[in-house]
DNA sequence: ACGGCCGTTGCAAACGTTTACGAAACCAAG
DNA sequence: CTTGGTTTCGTAAACGTTTGCAACGGCCGT
């Protein structure tokens, strides 16, 4: 059907090994068959067979990308970045969607070991190293990004959560905000862990007790944010300041607390975490800790491209953690 | 490293050719053999090389799906719509972003073809089909999603642009709007003619002239609306209705309308296209053109597999187009 | 003229599967 | 006990590449 190296040796008079030779530049053809092998394969229209490449050459030139839900705001430009910069050097990128369950990345990734993908990018939700990598094919490569699990050995690339939490309770109590209550996400572990932890270092480092009443868990959706704050809020419990795990939740706390009669930021200061697209708009305006998805998904591509290259050799983890940073908007 | 069929063979003290036909679960082997094949597989934890069966059977289960940017807020749940049901399928996804270029959109379909993909499913920009048809493998199985280009005998999943135009600038005709301006984007061609059309011809069947002043094309983006409405009310030009191409520039266009001082929907009545997410939101509230992405996804993945069972046998070329809903919200 | 070396090419194995074909083994019936 | 048929299994080719090794020819130096 499609022409193959051995079409080409035939019309050019030549073994196929030659013509292997010369289309992959390789040393031992001499310029004039070299020349008349690349003008016949143009000619013919030939393309390379990577699945025969992948299987002789023990490498596919295809990475798999694991996430949790690309329709979540916060995971399209960190693909996006992944994409950019994988593409860039030849890669192709598989999306899977885990939909938020360890299950289902546990799946994704034997569907991709079965693949023979090169290396393995994860946004992953696991709590413990062994819970993903004891499925992992033997020496291959994986770097996690905006997560990275317990007791693992790996790369990683994510912003500094607990520093980010505590540049965004520092900013709210700095407003005068003593009763702060937390909002979180119980999908997320590791994310959900830190941010805890900065919380709670901000509110000991100002000497402001810590009222466990004002933390409670729900769910990575916007929905959540609104029906977690307005039991809080009709339960009688008393705030000032509301730091949400992420923006998605923070919007729908701050729905929740118009509708309860109380104003934002007058009542209470709401601020977020990931800074997605839709928390900069002109009628949102929502405070938040920047997170630079694009280049974590680039960050993250480059050290997965270093391992790759490396084929091997060492694996000296790498372990980035990117700046966060505050954005003070209107709910502040 | 990893065992093959091979390493099994060893152990179970038979051949390869046995341990394949067990593992499949084809005809001609006993029970027992099987059973042995099966649980020494399993202890050894092996995973079929999918590379290797991909060159023998000529099949990879493995699709191409190629959009323009997936930070583009109207893409990730067509692409989730894509994953979920490919994968349930048992195929992988290959993810490109052609970032808007044709020349992206052929680059992709030629590495897309040398990983061998079963099929590509492809949200083009290319105006006509030989753009990019002229470089597909063979008989590869192709289907358009949200758009098609002239002259394609190819499958095809969209929204009845023209019919969805013609309901939003009715709607606005029927809130007592007459001087309907358009704002629209010349980077996608296809659905840029259709919702032109839609535009017309419900402002002709209404009887209300067309003024070419009122047309005016930028980018898909936010910035572009806001700039481009601007510039229009700068000039003095009258207008108390704006149908915009997508919702991104209609969200753009309102603030550019409210920032020159006039009110929507009280001056101007503004609607957009696509229903994207943030478009439902409480503080924007925008009249739209629901577009049913993920469906568009999944039905475009149910067309692409039933082409890829029937392998080849004939191409009926399926033309889905899907209802448009008129969303009424604050904005008109 | 001859030996050796280099530049160029072909042969064949290998990557891990699937599968057509044939061989062996078994069983039942004659 | 032979025969024919049916299971069960092994051999080998094939998929499209890459690559080590050997072979070939020509050129150079002696």
């Amino acid at each position: 059907m499609t022409p193959t190296i051995k079409d080409i040796a035939a019309r050019a008079g030549i073994s196929y090994a030659t013509v292997s030779r010369a289309l992959n530049g390789k040393y031992g053809v001499s310029p004039r068959t070299r020349e008349r092998v690349a003008a016949i394969a143009r000619e013919m229209g030939y393309r390379p067979n990577a699945i025969a490449q992948g299987l002789v050459n023990r490498s596919t030139k295809t990475v798999g990308l694991i996430i949790p839900d690309i329709s979540n705001p916060f995971f399209p430009r960190l693909v996006l970045g992944v994409e950019d910069t994988m593409m860039d050097a030849g890669y192709s990128v598989f999306l899977c969607n885990s939909n938020w369950k360890l299950e289902r990345e546990k799946n994704a990734i034997l569907q991709l070991s079965r693949k023979q993908v090169d290396g393995i990018l994860i946004s992953s939700i696991a709590a413990r190293a062994e819970e993903i990598e004891t499925i992992l094919p033997p020496r291959i490569p994986l770097v996690y990004l905006s997560s990275y699990p317990q007791g693992t050995a790996r790369s990683c690339v994510s912003l500094d959560n607990i520093q980010g939490a505590d540049l965004a309770v520092s900013h709210l109590l700095s407003r005068g905000r003593r009763r702060i209550a937390f909002i979180g996400s119980a999908q997320e572990p590791h994310s959900l862990a830190d941010r805890l932890a900065g919380y709670r270092r901000a509110l000991e480092r100002a000497g402001v007790p810590l009222d466990e009443n004002l933390i409670i868990l729900g769910e990575f959706r916007q929905q959540s944010g609104y029906l977690l704050i307005r039991r809080l809020l009709s339960r009688g419990i008393l705030l000032d300041g509301l730091f949400a795990e992420n923006d998605l939740i923070a919007m729908g706390a701050v729905q929740g607390i118009l509708d309860s009669g109380r104003r934002v930021p007058a009542d209470i200061s709401v601020i977020g975490f990931d800074d997605i697209p839709i928390a900069s708009h002109r009628e949102i305006q929502l405070s938040t800790i920047h997170q630079p998805k694009y280049r974590i998904g680039r960050r993250a591509a480059e050290i997965m491209l270093r391992l790759l290259t490396m084929h091997g050799d060492s694996h000296p983890a790498e372990h980035a953690a990117l700046e966060p940073e505050l954005i003070v908007r209107r709910s502040t």
